[in-house]
DNA sequence: GCTCGCCCCAAGTGGTGCTTATGCTTAAGA
DNA sequence: TCTTAAGCATAAGCACCACTTGGGGCGAGC
């Protein structure tokens, strides 16, 4: 078995033409350079060089091996190259996947600054439901999840909680409900109602998971919602609610790009948090394209 | 520094899937297959593949790194396999130098015995004076010198045997000088005849060195011969001494391959013989091709 | 629920590669 | 011709590396 190394030393011996002089182009001692090519030649089975007097002369079948070397040693410093613009983040790429209306404001940013701080990396994006993202990341479809979760009702949801106990959970924002409620509703010029103030409404839920963590709410509160509409479109949500069909609690993040037209929002009380975190795998979080995504990601989150 | 070795291991486990897998392909152990992997990442400064429960996947590092890996093996086994073909003597070239006239037989015999064997091989040849012909194999010019010496005269050409004392020299052939004198002569029906009897001829020498070495055995036997043509070109003396012009003594082997017209051999006494070598240096000897070589002509010698 | 397969971890061991020190050979210069 | 310098080979010493064995945790399939 010929070794890369061998090769590098046979190609400095050939080209200073002396063992020491190799030596010091290698940054070895002399002998160093005697015994690898002992050990090239064992391996080669046939001699490499001849002593004629002082200089050295390359056989046959070293000159073929210095022939083949070039193009070895040139293609494992490029593996070397490419491994190391990767690992130094000026080639990579990243599969994100958020959850629908998690990448309107967050995302972007984090997309903005993932591109001026990191130009070579490319970071492509899909959209999908939590569960669903979950598994994408379990399956190797994607390298980050952005989801979010409700850390303030302890025992709702069990199987979420512990579905992410094994991977890594990137804190990004804390996010809490608002109230919206028509115009011309008897709350809207109020700063803030509590729950039970509408228990009496028709109201219009989110994605699945929002309207579960909804229902869960609004029992400690006292009552049962009645749900008239659910829908995983944000925008769709404030357009009914505009539309005078019923009151909502939404994520505060959904109401930062767009103004509801028609509608009002209120604090709510009890305050509703929902954190929304980047998940990874342990592993994908030491690949240096995932880690700064993660750390864009938080940024944007702090703002 | 990335290592072939390594390459190799994460090509394996790339294709297979498996440490396991990889570790009875690779012929080794499970935990050997772990710890190369391991000093993989560590060089590469990334990791490279990620555990995701029971299937292992690579990250962009590694393929980045397969990718590579493939026409690397490949370079480093595509050396090894022409390295092997010039050990094994299915390839390999040899450069042989001949004394002029001594290519007439024995080379003819080698070079066909030689192609014989191994067809691989290609052995060129060129002509030169013994001297000169030392030169071009110290020189790097060739890998086997054809010459030829005199042992007979030991103080006779001091410089020439010390010459060689730190060369491999092969015997190939003793070859002994023969008498040859015009049809016409007085001694041409003799079987044999003594130097001293062709005391007052005109003679026509060879080479230079051989030139020497008559004027030597000449001058043992008591005269000094009056030379009045010398040329290197054996067809030349029997065409000179064909003609009447005086008489020769030339090697045996000269004659093996022509039917001198209008002369005659004729035994010598006292029996000189010319010792015909092959040279090479310490080193060459050791090259497969150069040893197949030098065996053919010893082969050849024998005949 | 149990067993099997796979991977990681730790410790022991043999081998390998490097270094320093030394001797020999060769080439150049006084 | 003698001296000096440079270069290669060898040997001893030593550190490091890689492989092996044994044990444990974990997930998948019957």
């Amino acid at each position: 078995m010929i070794e890369a190394r061998h090769l590098r030393v046979l190609r400095a011996v050939a080209r200073t033409g002396s063992f020491s002089a190799a030596a010091r182009e290698l940054g070895c001692t002399q002998p160093a350079v005697s015994q690898q090519m002992k050990a090239l030649e064992q391996s080669a089975g046939t001699p490499l060089i001849i002593r004629a007097g002082r200089e050295m002369r390359l056989t046959e079948a070293g000159q073929a091996l210095v022939r083949h070397a070039a193009g070895i040693l040139a293609g494992l410093t490029a593996a070397e190259e490419e491994v190391a613009a990767i690992a130094g983040l000026r080639a990579g790429r990243v599969r994100l996947v958020s959850f629908p209306s998690g990448s309107s404001t967050l995302v972007p940013t984090a997309l903005a600054a993932m591109r001026a701080a990191h130009p070579g990396t490319a970071v492509s994006l899909d959209e999908a439901e939590p569960p669903r993202s979950i598994e994408m990341l379990r399956g190797g479809d994607c390298e980050i999840a952005l989801a979010f979760r409700y850390p303030e009702v302890p025992g709702a949801d069990p199987a979420a909680e512990s579905e992410w106990d094994d991977l890594v959970v990137r804190p990004v924002l804390s996010d809490r409900l608002v109230g919206l409620v028509p115009e011309e509703h008897r709350l809207a010029d109020e700063a803030k109602a509590g729950f039970a103030e509408l228990a009496e409404e028709p109201w219009i839920a989110g994605c699945p998971r929002c309207r579960r963590h909804l229902v869960t709410v609004c029992e400690r509160a006292g009552f049962t919602p009645r749900i008239d509409f659910a829908t995983d479109d944000y925008p769709a949500v404030i357009g009914l609610v505009g539309a005078g069909l019923g009151v909502a609690a939404l994520p505060e993040l959904a109401l930062a790009s767009v103004r509801p037209k028609g509608a009002r929002t209120i604090r709510l009380e009890p305050v509703v948090q929902r954190e929304i975190v980047a998940l990874t795998l342990p592993d994908l979080a030491q690949v240096p394209a995932v880690a700064a995504m993660l750390d864009q990601l938080a940024a944007a989150g702090r703002r």
